[in-house]
This record gives C-alpha cells, structure tokens and sequence, in this order.
RNA sequence: UGGGGCGUCGUCAAAUGGCAAGACACAGGGUUUUGGUCCCUGCAUUUGGAGGUUCGAAUCCUCCCGCCCCAGCCA
C-alpha cells in the first residue's frame, strides 16, 4: 500500500538546503516521548514526522525516553509506547532512554561550574520564583549566585550523594536574571527527588531538568534536526546555550504546530483524567484518541499515517476537522474490509412462498473494490433478518426500501415483495411478510424492471447474535477547551458517544474471525472484532459508519 | 506588560515578486445489486486592515489589528 505523496513543508526545505550546502551528509531525528501516558494522534504527528523525514532522506530515526523526572513516569508507558510506534508501522534505528545520559550529564553539569556557568541556589522554590520578576519586571540575583567553583562543585557532589532533602536547593544555570526570555533567567538544572526511577532505580536522588537534558540528549545522538512542538520555541535560545557553552555537537531545534482535532481533547493530562475518573473504559478505550484507542477501534495504522501526511506541516497554530480523518479511515476500509451482511436491529422477515427445508448459497463478493477477494457463497432460507428501519408502513416517496405491496431486491439474492406484517398483543411488528419472484434468482428481473431498493439480510438459520458498540465523538463541542472560567471540558462529554445493541445477527462464517478483523458491514459501516469477544459471544465495534446521503436527506426534510 | 511566534476558502494547506494549487466539508448532477464507492460540476476578482515600493505584491517596506507561547525545582 503507497502513501499518499507528501508535500514540501517548511523543514523538509531546510533539511534539502542543508544537504546541499554540505552542513550534513546524513539526517539524524528522534521522537522522544517521556513515559508518561500513552501516545495520541498528536503524537502520530510527530513519529510520522520524524520517522517519515528520516525514511525520505535515507537517515536516522531514534526513538528515545526522555524519562528525567521519576516522579511521573512509568515502565508501562515505555512498553504500551514502543508498541504503539511499532504498530504504526515505524521501526527505530535505536533506542536510547535519556537515563542510559545521566553519568554524561552530570559531567557535563560540572563541566559548567568548573566554567563559572552553574552554581548550587539554596532559594526555596517560592524565593526562587520572587527572584525570578515577572514577565514586566527583570529578576534579580539570587543571593548564593556567587558561590566559588569550588564550593558550587563541593554542594553538587553533595546534593548527588543525597545529603539535602528534596526542594532544599537546585543546580541553576548562571546566565542573566535580567533577559527578557524568562528561561534565560538562571535556569535550574538540576533538582533533589529522592525518587525510584523506572530504569535507575535509586542510583540517582538529582535528576536533570528538560532544558539541560534533552539538548544534551540530542547532541550525545548527533541528531541533526530536532523537532518539536511550537511551545518550546522561547526555550531555544537556552538550548542552543547549553550547547554552545559545552562546546558539544550543535543539534538544530525546529518547532512545528502541534496538532489539535476538532471534538476531541489531545492533551495526556486531560486524557488521564478520563481514564482515572472513569469517563472512559481506559487509555485504549475505543472512543480515545489514543494510538491504542484507535486500534482497538479498528482504524488501520496506515490511515493514520495517511492522515498525517495531508494535514501538513506548518507553524501556525490549527484545528484539523475531524471529518480529514474519518475521510482517511474510510479511504482505507473501502479498499481493504472484506464485507460482510449483519442486521444490528433484526426483525424477521418470512418468505411464504419459500419451501420451509430449502437453503440456497449465493455468490458473495467479498469486496468490489478488490477483484482478488473473490466470493463467497452464502446461505439463503425462507426466514430472514433484515433491518428494521429498511421497513415503513407508511412510507414517504423517496424512501426506496420496504414498505407494504412494495418490492425490493435482497442483496444477490431474489426480489421480494411485501405481503403484509404480524403482530403481538401490543400491535409491535413481529415479522414482516413477503412473497419472492424465482426468476429473479441473483437479483436481476429478466424483463428487465428496476427496483431501487436493495437490502441487506441474513439467514434465520445461519446467523448468530453478537453484541454491537455504536460510537460516535467523545465530545460534543468542537473545542472542548474553549470554557469560560470555571467549566471543565468533561462537560462537554457526548452522553450518547457510546451504545451497546445486543443481539445484532452476523452471517454464520464470522466465527471464524479474531478480534482486531475489521470489516464491513453492508450499508451500515466498518466494525472490528473487540477483544471483550468470547467464544460464547462476539463483541463488535463500529470504527465509523458508511456516509449515508439518505439520512442527510431525511435530516433535511424535518 | 518585556520577549518570541503566527494570520491565505467553513477546516487543513500550496504559491519563495509574474497574475490565488490541492484535500476535506458543503451544494448540485451522473453511474450503481451497498442511499457505499466512483465520476462530473460549483465553491477566495482576493490573502487580518490601511498605506507605500514596483510594469506587476499573498510574497518587499511602514504603521495598525487579532491570535498563540513563556513568569514549574513539569516536559
């Protein structure tokens, strides 16, 4: 399967013109997730840009934990992560974590106070932010910020040896308390967490803070371009610093707009507080914008990957409608999801004149997008399931499918026409009746007369119920965020993002499937097998329904 | 408020001084044994605004307006 074709962005220019002058001969990036959740679809931005550029350019592509802070991060976020990348259909050239650096660092941490350009600040971290000014008022200098080199290096060996309690004193950057760039403001580098890390365990009680790691990280890796997210744009300066200071390999910092969906949240904090407060069923809950929600969903990784290649690359801040990536997942069902008849709101429906004992098998095609799917046969009796709403006693003028004395075809099967209903004691409609036409074997009158409603069905004889979750978005306000003070995003949680039908009746041959089989069900939409499935009963999700003209019709009428 | 960024169709987004791509969405029509798919057609006389430079400006200059980011010992 080909990738969509993706154009020229404002970094693969800079990348091209780097190559040309020579400055690189191999393009190195990275795509470094601190574990600390799980991915999103924001993130699918960024792997397919970093793995991406680094593919079309013959380079490098690391993936690489940024897990400096212990306090949040966890070794199930690292696996469920390089799952994700994986499953997106990346690999990695190596795998680093920031923590394998922590040795490096703290050299490198020295290395600055033995330059004058780091001292131990014994400020609290309240006194720290009152020395710090505001964005209006300059700073001023902390009271320890002229230590001796000797003393500075005697503290930090100290605070590495766990002799200070946590927040007691940090290792700041010394560089201008004056700068109109906040984080030019003495920066701390390092701070006391007496903490377990996932991977150092107890080795370390000072751990390096993002705008002294992750440069440092980069430069160990000689990534050429690191990208990242516009909001770290005023911690370039900082970044380039640390490097220009230590004399170490110049990594390039380019930031690019992150991605924001329209009627979804893509922020990991907001998305933990669904999880953690059971809003959702978990981080891989279906109706999460998470990697792993959208697997269990049923979107195909290369959907994903498609999606991300239209939506650009670009520095200013936007919103991509959501209707770019369902029109991407239905691009690829179409293609790919073998179909499949399945009657979600089943109601019977009797041929009369169809002999009681009598099964027929019809040639199904499996996919008409797909010539090499070929067919399958599939069984046909004179009990039947067919959708409710494919039937109206009173029909209006454009509704095309059942309705009394009208005929329709089932699929690749007969036409039928309707000869009346049965009801119960509380006049519900219990079977619809009907009466075939034997020349119509197929579905195709021979003298020729069209009929223009086609319906799907299954045999009463040769289907089995399952359990069907309808979604539909998570929120129903197109930006969740965007509350007056006071109003929290989960307010604007769709009530109705999630409905379990029952006893949804499926073609026999599905007994077959696993869960993560995707297909689709005639008229209705793609549906994945859910891995709640049991042998006793199948759970099927709807990763999105067909487009459907004739519900925007009828919309439109009222 | 000091600094840093960004403003092109409803939404993304190209155009790099030469006469506003494309996709999605939307609207209309055709084909169709999925009211799906597919195929046509339409959809910015104008690029946040006002001036200026130029034969020519979305692109260059000036001023103005709007939005985003930074005041964690988070990343």
């Amino acid at each position: 399967m080909e990738e969509t074709k993706i154009s020229r962005d404002f970094i693969r220019e800079i990348i091209d013109s780097d190559l040309a002058s020579g400055k690189h001969k191999e393009i190195v990036t990275r795509f470094p997730p601190e574990p600390n959740g799980y991915l999103h679809i924001g993130h699918a931005k960024s792997i397919c840009t970093n793995f991406g550029i680094a593919k079309e350019f013959n380079g490098k592509c690391n993936l690489r934990f940024d897990d400096t802070n212990p306090v949040k991060e966890d070794i199930e976020y690292v696996n469920a992560i390089k799952n994700d990348v994986e499953w997106l259909g990346f690999k990695w050239d190596n795998l680093h974590f920031a923590s394998d650096y922590f040795d490096r660092m703290y050299l490198l941490a020295e290395q600055l106070i033995n330059l004058g350009l780091a001292y131990v600040c014994d400020l609290s971290p309240e006194d720290t932010r009152t020395y710090r000014g505001s964005l209006a008022k300059p700073g001023r200098n902390s009271p320890y910020r002229s230590r001796s080199i000797e003393e500075n290096l005697n503290l930090f060996r100290r605070m590495k040896n766990g002799e200070f309690p946590e927040g007691s004193c940090t290792l700041r950057a010394r560089i201008d308390m004056t700068s109109s760039i906040m984080c030019l403001r003495d920066p701390a580098m390092y701070r006391i967490l007496h903490k377990n890390h996932h991977l150092t365990g107890d080795k370390w009680c000072i751990y390096p803070m993002y705008d002294f790691a992750h440069c440092l990280e980069d430069s160990i890796e000689k990534i050429t371009h690191s990208l990242c997210t516009l909001e770290f744009e005023v911690n370039r300066p900082l970044y380039n610093w640390f490097l220009e200071k230590l004399d170490i390999y110049r990594s390039r910092q380019i930031e690019f707009a992150r991605l924001n969906l329209s009627y979804t949240v893509l922020s990991k904090r907001f998305l933990r507080k669904l999880v953690e407060e059971d809003f959702v069923k978990g981080w891989d809950d279906p109706r999460m914008p998470t990697l792993s929600g959208l697997r269990r969903r049923g979107v195909p990784a290369l959907a994903i990957r498609n999606f991300c290649s239209i939506i650009g690359l670009a520095k200013r801040n936007s919103t991509v409608d959501i209707a770019l990536l369902e029109h991407r997942i239905r691009e690829e069902l179409n293609k790919t999801a073998p179909r499949v008849m399945s009657v979600l709101n089943p109601v019977k429906l009797v041929i009369e004149n169809y002999t009681e004992d009598r099964t027929e098998y019809f040639d199904y095609v499996v996919n008409p997008e797909d010539e090499s799917a070929g067919t399958r046969p599939t069984p046909f009796t004179r009990e039947l399931y067919i959708e409710r709403d494919d039937f109206m006693e009173d029909p209006p003028r454009k509704f095309f499918r059942m309705g009394p004395g009208r005929e329709v075809r089932l699929r690749y099967a007969y036409l039928v026409t309707c000869t009346g209903v049965t009801r119960d004691e509380d006049g519900c409609i219990t079977e619809i009746r009907c009466t075939y036409d034997p020349e119509t074997k197929g579905g195709n009158a021979p003298d020729g007369r069209r009929v223009k409603g086609t319906l799907h069905w299954v045999s009463a004889d040769h289907s089995f119920p399952v359990e069907v979750r309808l979604y539909d978005r998570l929120f129903n306000k197109e930006n969740p965020m965007d509350n007056e003070e006071g109003v929290d995003f989960t307010s604007h949680l769709n009530p109705d993002s999630l409905h379990v039908v029952t006893n949804c009746m499926v073609e026999d041959h599905m007994r077959n499937y696993k869960p993560g089989f995707i297909c689709q069900f005639e008229r209705k939409g793609y549906f994945s097998i859910d891995p709640d499935s049991t042998p006793e009963k199948m759970v099927f999700n709807r990763t999105i329904p067909l487009r459907d003209s004739w519900k925007k019709l009828k919309g439109k009428s009222k």
